[in-house]
Parts: structure tokens; sequence; C-alpha cells
DNA sequence: TATATTGCTACTTTATTAGTAGCACAAGGG
DNA sequence: CCCTTGTGCTACTAATAAAGTAGCAATATA
């Protein structure tokens, strides 16, 4: 799968518009899950792979070689880390994690409802 | 693939954390493309087909029942739309349109640095 | 020098998506 | 009533992506 460069055709759209090629990226497998593990900190190769459960090896490389070549991820003598533009796009998707929770409660009432 | 319910095991993760359930949700091919869509209003069936170039049928009926599932969308009379709880979660993406446009002109930018 | 650890590649198996055809149903029009 | 059109969707195969596992080269450590 090629790497969905901002400004160019990606999978899903011929428009060139970058959101598309964000959409593209970040609904890869793993690839949300890796920005998210890494916005706890820098971690080497294997730390990654353990933070991510199950993930392979060969899928954790390529999800890197993407994230780096977008300018999201970069490799350090500390290991992995998120770059100034990946701890951006963090903050963006930051309150997921708090809406996630509203969310799960809004499902679980919904099943008591219908009882 | 099953549906990632929050509270549940979910591909990644062993936790049960809502988070993780939803970033195995749009960590889906296209499930964010969808939201993004039906954000510009209802859509029947085949109008979605049509905005999500090249989706397959089985592919957007499986998405679409997922996200059914899980209070994100909704069939009425009028095609498929946005739950309320689906109009807050795209409020919350809504800031990345804006954010890709500068990420473009990072990447961008970085190549005429590197000249 | 022996042992571990790390980053990563190579390869096979399994799962997911793309792509295409077409069915069942409903709403008009003639 | 029959024919056409449009819709939501299923079924199926081919193509592609991810999981799973083994292990190598390089570096650090004992």
């Amino acid at each position: 799968m090629s790497i969905p460069i901002p400004g160019e055709q990606v999978r899903g759209s011929k428009t060139g518009k970058p959101i598309m090629a964000l959409l593209d990226l970040l609904g890869r497998t793993w690839a949300l899950g890796v920005i998210w593990q890494l916005s706890k900190g820098s971690a080497t190769f294997r730390d990654l792979q353990q933070r991510c459960e199950k993930i392979s090896p060969s899928l954790l490389n390529t999800r890197l070689k993407e994230l780096k070549a977008l300018s999201l991820v970069e490799s350090t003598s500390l290991g992995y880390q998120l770059t100034p533009t990946g701890v951006e796009l963090f903050a963006i998707i930051t309150p997921l994690g708090q809406w996630s929770e509203y969310w799960a409660q809004q499902i679980n009432k919904e099943k008591v409802d219908d009882i």
C-alpha cells in the first residue's frame, strides 16, 4: 500500500485534498494505535511491539516508515518518538480519549433502556 | 472482524478501555471516510457508494452495520445519517480537516528545504 | 570471547478489501 | 397489470493487507 501523500491521489479520493490523505493514513491498522502509544513517551522498536500487543514486526515497521515519511514520527537515539508535528496531531485526537468514555456509557445506557 | 464494543476486548488491546475500541473502529478502512461523508448530510446507500469512490457495496454495508451497532449512524427514511452521538464524534475530528492543510504545507516545505 | 539485546527482514498463513454480478422489493408510468 | 427504474443489499471471486513466526546482522554487555 503506497504512502498517502497529502496533495496527491490516495485510496478513496482523487481530489488530492490533504484531509483525504490523512484519513487514509490514520485509517490503516495500528496507525492511530502507534501514535497513541508514542504519545506516552519515546519507545524502542521492541518497546512498541510490546505496547501494541500482537502487532507483527513487519507491520510495525511498515507503519513506522509511513509515519516517518510523513513527518509524524522520527527515530532518535532514545528510540522512536513523535515529531513536533506528530505531537500536534496527537493534541487534536486527544479528546477522543475522554469522548470514548462518554460514548461507552451511551451505548451501555441504551442496552439498559431496551430492557 | 467483530465489532469493537467499548468495554470489551478489541483488536490490539485486552484492557477493555473504550479508547481502544474507538481506535479499532476508526482504524478500519473507510470508517472515518464514511463518517466524514455523512457529516455533509444524509445519504442513501447508493449516494454513499458514489461519494466514497471505489468502496465496494459489501464493505460499505459492513461498515454501516458496525457504525449503526455502535450508535454513530442510523438509517431513516432520508437514508443514512449521523446520530447525535455520531455528530459529536465528528465535531471532535473536524479539526483534522484544517490541520491536514497545515500538515501538507509542512511536508511540502521540508521538501523545499532539502534542496 | 560468549551472551544478550535490538532493529529489522523474509517468509507463510490467514483475514480483510476490492470488484463485479445480480436479486428482492418498492414506486411510478403506460 | 406489466414494464421500467431505482434502491438496499447479498453472494461470490480475486487481489491485497495483516498476522504469525523464524531468524539474521549489528551493537552492547558481561
